[in-house]
DNA sequence: ATAGGGTTAG
């Protein structure tokens, strides 16, 4: 007997005391049974009373079904199907907005299709759920035939919701200058939709675009920049490691009186982190009053990559005494603290412990972690042993872990065996192409040197350019390898000069070590000079007075010959020289660095 | 009755 029937059976008035028991229930909800259980004695209730065949009420047991936890779907969609009497488009919107934020997203779309199919009109409220379906399907194609219809049904140039929708789409999709269009077209705008554009510009990789909007907003009357569009922006300075521009931020934070909850609090204690400024990121830590297991996570690996592993040990026994849990994210910033301070035993231990004692299984960026801890310990038959054991696949990046150890120790044979088993994960990883005609190079073996170097032309494999930036008066200037492109050029050419003259004076050699990983022999000597982080040193020493620090933020790890020339360069001009690598900081003073040679 | 923007590491 359909349930319909039986609601018929055993219907009694529905009253409207009812509709109390069918509470809102976000996506935060817990997934405990016991919300499962609250939802089928309402549903059960609604079938006796009769409820259940008030389309309005059904539909609020639907959406509230659909959205209590992704899991719950099969049942909300049990319910759609088993009504008796069509759905309406409020039931369709509600699954389809469950879907779309579940693990299987192209589910809300054959819902939305299906939907179509049997001619129900979507109305202004679908697009959204449509739109977020295909941002995390991240189908480019997808919505590009959504935004057809959208145009097609009337509702583009209307509603604010679905142009923000669509900004926040496109953006995710990497299509940022048609985000940028719509945005600009847009007949209106709130502080949604801006900071739908800061968010998409910082996943775009366009920190500085992102901050130009920030600040293009607040030239506006009509709009008010909230916590959320701090959070991007600040996440914009953490990503270029503007300092200046963080701080001047934090200002306007403070100024605005913008509410610093632990969202904001941990961004900001992480942007200080990551440039550098590990004091002010402690002071702040401290004032938060509500800490989650992030703030902590990114407390503890601002200590490390600052080079304070102990402290952040410290922090981890702190936050356990706190009851907050570490998650797998904790543990990383742990495994890479004892890595940054060589302490082998006790980053063993805790890996011993992960499973066990907290709980949270390994992954392979634990593994990964460890490894580098060994392998910087010079303890690489360990490393090897340990990627041999672990019951994960590994993976090309546990691997280039070793890989990295092989090169600091010069074990030849390991690194070898290690390159190739990168290049049948990743025939086209360059690093492990680099490493191999090295060692080729090294001992003469030189037609499979070239071998290997035609193969990369042919693939047309090449090391992402590597870039630096250098912040100054508030501005961020930035120097890719051999750059001409900015206005002060000549003097920077110059600079460099007088730079080289001093090392050589000093007894520099160049090493090419590093250069090899990078470019033909024939354009090593030339690309030497021409390292983004030294042309951004030449401008820093030019543009700053004596006795400043200069901080440089590079996108790749620094090359052998940068940093031994940076660490004559903080000895010749009495200067800190503070070099933000792809992973940890470098702090050059007195001709020597923190990181103590090993990175 | 329903909607859009969100923090951690690698």
């Amino acid at each position: 007997m359909p349930l319909w029937l039986v609601a018929v059976e055993t219907r009694t008035k529905f009253s409207n005391s009812n509709i109390s028991l069918l509470t809102n229930r976000g996506f935060a909800s817990s997934s405990s049974p016991s919300n499962v259980k609250h939802l089928k004695q309402i549903h059960a209730k609604l079938i006796r009373n009769g409820g259940i065949l008030d389309i309005l009420t059904a539909g609020k047991l639907i959406a509230d079904i659909a959205v209590s936890n992704p899991s719950n779907l099969d049942y909300a969609k049990s319910v759609l199907t088993r009504l008796g009497y069509p759905p309406n488009t409020f039931m369709w919107n509600s699954m389809i907005r469950g879907y779309a934020h579940s693990p299987i997203p192209r589910e809300a779309i054959f819902f939305y299709h299906q939907m179509l199919e049997k001619g129900f009109s979507p109305n202004n409220y679908t697009y959204p759920f449509v739109l977020k379906a295909c941002t995390q399907l991240m189908d480019l194609n997808l919505g590009l035939g959504i935004h057809g219809t959208i145009i097609k049904r009337g509702f583009e140039d209307c509603d604010v919701f679905i142009q923000t929708s669509l900004v926040s789409f496109y953006a995710s999709c990497g299509s940022i200058a048609i985000a940028r269009q719509l945005f600009d077209r847009s007949p209106e705008r709130d502080v949604t939709s801006w900071n739908a554009l800061i968010k998409g510009y910082v996943r775009s990789n366009r920190h500085m675009d992102a901050i130009s909007v920030f600040r293009a907003m607040q030239d506006r009357r009509d709009v008010q920049a909230d916590e959320i569009t701090l959070l991007g922006v600040v996440l914009a300075c953490t990503q270029l490691g503007a300092l200046e521009m963080g701080s001047w931020v934090h200002a306007y934070i403070d100024k605005n009186c913008v509410k610093v909850g632990t969202s904001l609090g941990t961004a900001l204690v992480d942007m200080y982190a990551r440039c550098g400024s590990i004091d002010v990121a402690m002071a702040l830590f401290k004032g938060i009053p509500e800490r989650d297991v992030r703030t902590w996570s990114v407390m503890i690996s601002g200590l490390a990559i600052n080079g304070l592993a102990s402290e952040a040990l410290d922090l981890f026994l702190e936050m356990q005494r706190d009851g907050i849990d570490p998650d797998s994210v904790t543990f990383t910033s742990v495994l890479s603290s004892c890595s940054h301070a060589g302490m082998v035993e006790e980053g063993l231990q805790i890996l011993g412990k992960m499973g066990n004692f907290y709980k949270v299984e390994p992954t392979i960026e634990h593994y990964g972690c460890v490894v580098d801890l060994l392998g910087r310990a010079g303890r690489l038959d360990e490393a090897l042993g340990l990627i041999r054991r672990i019951p994960l696949k590994p993976d090309v990046v546990l691997w280039g872990a070793l890989l990295v150890a092989c090169r600091a120790h010069k074990n030849v044979e390991m690194g070898e065996m290690v390159a190739k088993e990168m290049l049948k994960l990743d025939p086209y990883h360059c690093g492990a192409h680099v490493f191999l005609s090295n060692v080729y190079a090294s001992t003469g073996r030189w037609a499979q040197v070239e071998q290997v170097r035609s193969s990369m032309k042919e693939q047309g494999i090449r090391k992402p350019p590597g870039s630096s930036l250098i912040e100054l008066g508030g501005d961020v200037h930035e120097f890719l390898a051999g750059d001409r492109s900015h206005p002060q050029t000549s003097e920077i050419y110059m600079m460099w000069d007088e730079i080289s003259r001093l090392l050589s004076l000093e007894g520099h050699v160049r090493s090419t070590n590093g250069v090899l990983f990078d470019i033909d022999e024939e354009e090593k000597e030339q690309a030497l000079s021409q390292h983004s982080e030294k042309l951004a040193v030449a401008f820093g020493l030019i543009n700053t007075r004596q006795g400043a620090a200069i901080r440089i933020v590079k996108n790749l790890r620094v090359c052998d010959d940068c940093h031994s020339a940076m660490k004559l360069i903080s000895k010749i001009f009495d200067r800190l020289i503070i070099i933000r690598d792809r992973c940890r900081f470098h702090h050059f003073k007195d001709g020597s660095c923190s990181c103590s040679d090993y990175w």
